[in-house]
DNA sequence: CTGTTGATCTGCT
DNA sequence: GCAGATCAACAGT
């Protein structure tokens, strides 16, 4: 599998999110490798975009986002969860990123099910909180470059047609809700294959 | 400094 | 369907 280079992430943030479908997020613990194929993607970027962390400008907690793209992009929320997010902005924004909402489990199905303390592999990574819980991503992972083989990073994957990517409002998001950037694999997709 | 709200999930009702 | 966990940003005192 090859690591995506840093100009996959030079693009606008929502072209972006689309493109990360299919992709596989990795997770790297000692020599062990955790794994997972991206299904849904939700794109956040500036000025633009109310609903955005870097809405409001660059503060301690969103600094990565206007940082060099392809980085991790991690932050804490509700006292008690963390969210990945892969930096991904064009030359015409300072601001952006991609929130990983949701996985595939691939490799290391016993770590993740050690983490999230569940049997049930449904459940596992089918939500932004939960697939940080299975991969064990937390601040540690903070401006972690994705472009190379580290402690966290993205590689190719599986083949997605464009005709099978659904669109929707994001999840929890009661601004700009005519932006439809949130993304995912339709179901189709897996249970024909 | 204080109170509220949130890109959430779990467990109980 | 709702409370609880309890951190960071922000608006208001």
């Amino acid at each position: 599998m090859k690591v995506i280079p840093r100009s996959f992430y030079e693009k606008d943030t929502v072209d972006v999110a689309k493109n990360l479908l299919g992709k596989i997020l990795v997770r790297r613990i000692n020599e062990m490798l955790v794994s997972g194929i991206i299904s849904e993607t939700e794109a956040y970027r500036y000025k633009d975009d109310p609903a955005s962390h870097s809405f409001g400008g660059m503060t301690e907690r969103n600094k990565a986002m206007f940082g060099e793209v392809g980085r991790a992009y991690v932050y804490f929320t509700y006292g008690m969860h963390y969210c990945v997010n892969a930096v991904a902005k064009s030359e015409k924004y300072d601001a952006g990123a991609v929130l990983i909402r949701a996985i595939v489990p691939k490799d290391g199905l016993d770590f993740m099910l050690k983490q999230r303390k569940t049997d049930v592999i449904s459940n596992l990574t089918n939500g932004p909180a939960k697939l940080t819980q299975s991969l064990k991503i937390t601040k540690a992972q903070y401006g972690e470059d994705l472009t190379k083989v580290s402690g966290l990073y993205i590689t190719d994957g599986i083949n997605i047609k464009r005709s099978t990517i659904e669109s929707r409002p994001r999840i929890g998001i009661k601004k700009a809700v005519d932006n439809l950037w949130n993304f995912s694999i339709s179901k189709n997709y897996f249970t024909d294959y």
